[in-house]
DNA sequence: CCATGGTAACTTGTTGCCAAGTTGGCCGCT
DNA sequence: AGCGGCCAACTTGGCAACAAGTTACCATGG
C-alpha cells in the first residue's frame, strides 16, 4: 500500500476523530513530509486524496483547510411516501427545485415500467433536493401523459410529484420493486449536486402506483449523494 | 473541473464502451498527452485515477492495462434468508469462509439489538463470501451463548449461519429494521475484500428474529462491495 | 542457423527546481 | 504615530530531467 494513502488515512482519521476544526489549516506539505519522512511529492498526494474525496480545500499559498462535512441524514428507504414531507417533517431547511420537464422518445424500459404503449407520450421531470442551500439528491420521475393529460403544460413546476398526485385525486400509493446501485457521479451530476467526482451515489429506480386503481402514476430515478444520507429499510 | 478528470473519464467511457478488451493494454503516458495536449504530468494523474477506481493495472516499463472487472450480480436485500443459499440458487461458483470468532467486550448498541443482557456472552463470527475466487462479501454476526450455548465451540467452523440455525431447530426468520449506509473501506476491509481504497462499500446493518418465537437470533452487519452487486428491495 | 548478450527506444516512477500566490514584518514617508 | 509599500519566507501548483524497468532488434560467437 502506497505511503499516500496511509497518510492520508492518518489525516482522516484526524479530521473524523476532531482533531480539527472546521476551517482550521492542517499542515503543510513541507511539514507533513518532514514528519512522515516522505518527499514532498508524496505529502502532495495525500493531500490531494483528501481534497477528491471531499476531507479538505486548498487554496495556493495560503494552506489546506478541513471542509465543513455536514451530518448525515437517516432516510426511510420506503416509496410510496413524498420525498419532501419525509424532510420538512424531519425539520430540515428543505427545498425542491424543479430543474428540467421536457418529453423523451420512446423508451422500452421506462415505457413497459410505466405499462403504457409506444403511442403514449412520457414526460422526464428533474427536481434537485436542497437542504441548508446544499444540494443532495436528484429525483427523476417520468410520467405519462395517458395518466396526466396536463402534465405537458404544467410539469416545469412541479417540485413534489405527491403533492401534484394528491391535487389530481389520488392520495394512497404503493411502491414497486426497487432496484439500488451504487455509482460515481457522471459530470452532470457532479455539476447539478456540487461534489466531486468521488462521492458515491445511490441510484434508487422505482415506481409509484395508485393503491385504488393500480394505474402507474410514475417511474423514477433518485440519486442520494451518499456522504449525506444514511437509509433505513423497514 | 480538471484537465486529469477528463481524461479520465473519456478513457473510462472507453473501456466501458468495450473499445478496450480486458488486458489489452492502453495508450501510453505519452501518447495520451500528446493527444490531448497536455503535459505528461496531467496523462499520468488521469491514468492514476483509472488505477484507484480499478478500471486499470499499470507496470513500470510496459504500460497500463485493462483490468478485468467482473459483472455484477443483483442482490434481493430481503433478511431473514441465506446469503449462501442465494449465491447458489443463482449458480455462482461461491464459497463461504470462516474468517474469526472471538468473544466481545460488553456494547450497548449489540446487545441492545440481541436484546440481551449484560452479563450474557456474545460472540462475533466473520465469514468471507467469495464468487469465482474473488472475495465480495464480509458477513458478520453478533451471537448470543444465551441463544446458542455452543456457540464458543461451534463458531470457528460455521460458514453459513442458517445452516446452523436450522441445525438447532430454528427453521423460519423475521429481519430487523435494517441501517444501510455507503463508505470507502477501512485497511483491514480492504485487505480482506481484495479491493482498492476507492470501492464503496454497502454496510447493512441488521438482525434476525426466529418466526416462531421472537427471539433474536443474530444481529448482522455486512458489506458488500459496491462494483459487484446491484440491489433489490422487493 | 541458432543462441546469447548488448543496446536503443520505449515504458512508468521519482525528484529537484521553478512558478504562482499569500502574508507578516519592516522600513520609509507623512 | 499611522499608513502604505516592499520583500522575505512561507504556501500550493507545475514541469523538465533523471531513474528504473521492459522489450525488440541487431551483432557476435559457437
Amino acid at each position: 500500500m502506497s505511503a499516500e494513502t496511509e497518510i492520508a488515512e492518518r489525516l482522516i482519521s484526524e479530521i473524523v476523530s476532531g482533531r480539527y476544526n472546521v476551517h482550521e489549516r492542517l499542515p503543510s506539505e513541507n511539514e507533513i513530509a518532514g514528519k512522515y519522512k516522505v518527499p514532498r511529492i508524496t505529502a502532495r498526494k495525500a493531500y490531494e486524496k483528501l481534497e477528491e474525496l471531499g476531507y479538505v480545500y486548498r487554496q495556493q499559498g495560503k494552506g489546506s483547510y478541513v471542509k465543513d462535512r455536514l451530518t448525515q441524514i437517516e432516510l426511510v428507504l420506503s416509496g410510496g411516501v413524498s420525498f419532501s414531507q419525509k424532510m420538512l417533517e424531519k425539520g430540515y431547511d428543505f427545498e425542491s427545485r424543479n430543474i428540467f420537464s421536457r418529453e423523451i422518445k420512446y423508451n422500452k424500459r421506462i415505457y413497459d415500467c410505466l405499462e403504457t404503449g409506444e403511442k403514449d407520450r412520457v414526460f422526464k421531470i428533474g427536481r434537485l433536493r436542497f437542504i441548508d442551500g446544499q444540494p443532495i439528491a436528484l429525483h427523476i420521475s417520468y410520467i405519462a401523459k395517458s395518466v396526466f393529460p396536463d402534465i405537458a403544460a404544467e410539469g416545469a413546476n412541479l417540485t413534489s410529484m405527491f403533492s401534484y398526485y394528491n391535487s389530481k385525486g389520488y392520495h394512497e400509493f404503493l411502491s414497486k420493486p426497487s432496484l439500488l446501485s451504487v455509482s460515481f457521479p457522471t459530470k452532470l451530476q457532479r455539476k447539478l449536486l456540487g461534489c466531486t467526482y468521488l462521492v458515491p451515489l445511490l441510484a434508487l429506480q422505482s415506481g409509484c402506483i395508485d393503491k385504488r386503481t393500480g394505474a402507474v402514476l410514475e417511474c423514477t430515478k433518485i440519486l442520494y449523494r451518499c456522504d449525506r444520507f444514511s437509509y433505513i429499510m423497514p
